[in-house]
DNA sequence: GAAAATATGGAGGTCATCTCCATTTGTCAA
DNA sequence: TTGACAAATGGAGATGACCTCCATATTTTC
């Protein structure tokens, strides 16, 4: 879905712009805070093209965390294949927590993205949730962790932490959820 | 923060007819999608009336499912009082994907009271996680469940439950949550 | 190097939100 | 009852964010 069309030079070169600013304000908290066409002055580009390249502001938000998502799908595929599937679970939860609290913007984005009720789910919210049911089904065939449970509860508890995370005591908090989970998770008895 | 006033006669008259009005629109579950000005043309009543009353959409939100909400913090009171203490845990949080579940617009309300960046957090949303603290205290106390996760991380799940009310597969997922919550707070061994 | 294709930018349209205040309605003391 | 004061109303219009449109500019192609 992405090397549909060679991009001209030009429109590469503003897409990037536009992408560096975005992340700048990321960094700076405030991406949720701004007015979009904001980001067309910021990055010296016109309202049209912002809007061209990212139709909405979850859009680009969506862009900029491409990346991350991605490093967090990978990362999910090499904890599965190098370590014991339950242990990769719970690897990936704790780093999750880590990431989502060391970035601002990915805890906003995530619930964004996760929140959007208009429909088409975002490609980096179903890739994650894709990478969370593999890990989990894993560790289920391992016998690790009880087959009476979706994916998708651990996906609605990580939602829970994303959307929380301006709570005052929240790492606390988050890394307790995820400690919940795992130990919810073991097979009873 | 309510025996303030003695509201006029027929101010009483235009709150009640706005949140009757509004009571319908969350039953046909269009509150969040409708112009909050309609409110007032729907509930024949000016603008300025409808903002004097309730300043946002959400404080209109809190005061129609004010009761509602009040009435799951008895419930929990009941609970408390009634049975062993992990048993009124588990049935307080079942209880609540059974409401959920069951008000479309409750789901939302929560998940937006919550979500709620501004501050002042809502009357209901505090009182609704007192209770869940209280019912986990009592827990802990009883030596049900263990003393080193906080309440929080319940309220933070059930967060994550009510945003993601509109998945596919939301009952099931949502009653999955609950069950890892609870087998999660067992102590462990 | 000219035509065709692609992209730009920002003025202005649209629309929900919210404010302001001239008018109406209610309350209460005399 | 009535007059006077306070409280409340309503809706026109200001505000401001979001988005579209298209005349102009840039790139690519032949």
């Amino acid at each position: 879905m992405n090397a549909d069309k060679p991009l001209r030079a030009d429109a590469r070169r503003k897409r990037e712009a536009l992408l560096a600013t975005a992340r700048e304000v990321f960094d700076a908290g405030s991406f949720f805070d701004l007015r979009f066409d904001d980001f067309a002055r910021l990055a010296g580009v016109g309202t049209g093209t912002l809007y061209r390249h990212f139709p909405t502001r979850e859009a680009l938000a969506e862009a900029v965390y491409h990346g991350e998502v991605a490093t967090l799908c990978d990362r999910a595929r090499q904890l599965q294949a190098t370590l014991p599937a339950a242990e990769a679970l719970a690897t990936f939860l704790r780093g999750m927590v880590d990431h989502i609290d060391a970035h601002q913007g990915l805890a906003r984005t995530l619930a964004t993205l996760w929140a959007d009720r208009s429909g088409a789910l975002a490609e980096g919210s179903r890739a994650l949730e894709q990478a969370v049911t593999d890990l989990v089904a894993a560790a289920v065939r391992d016998g690790a962790v009880r087959d009476d449970v979706d994916a998708g509860a651990v996906m609605m508890a990580l939602h829970g932490i994303s959307a929380a995370h301006d709570r005052p005591g929240w790492r606390a908090e988050a890394d307790d959820v995820v400690t919940l989970l795992l130990d919810g998770l073991r097979r009873p008895l």
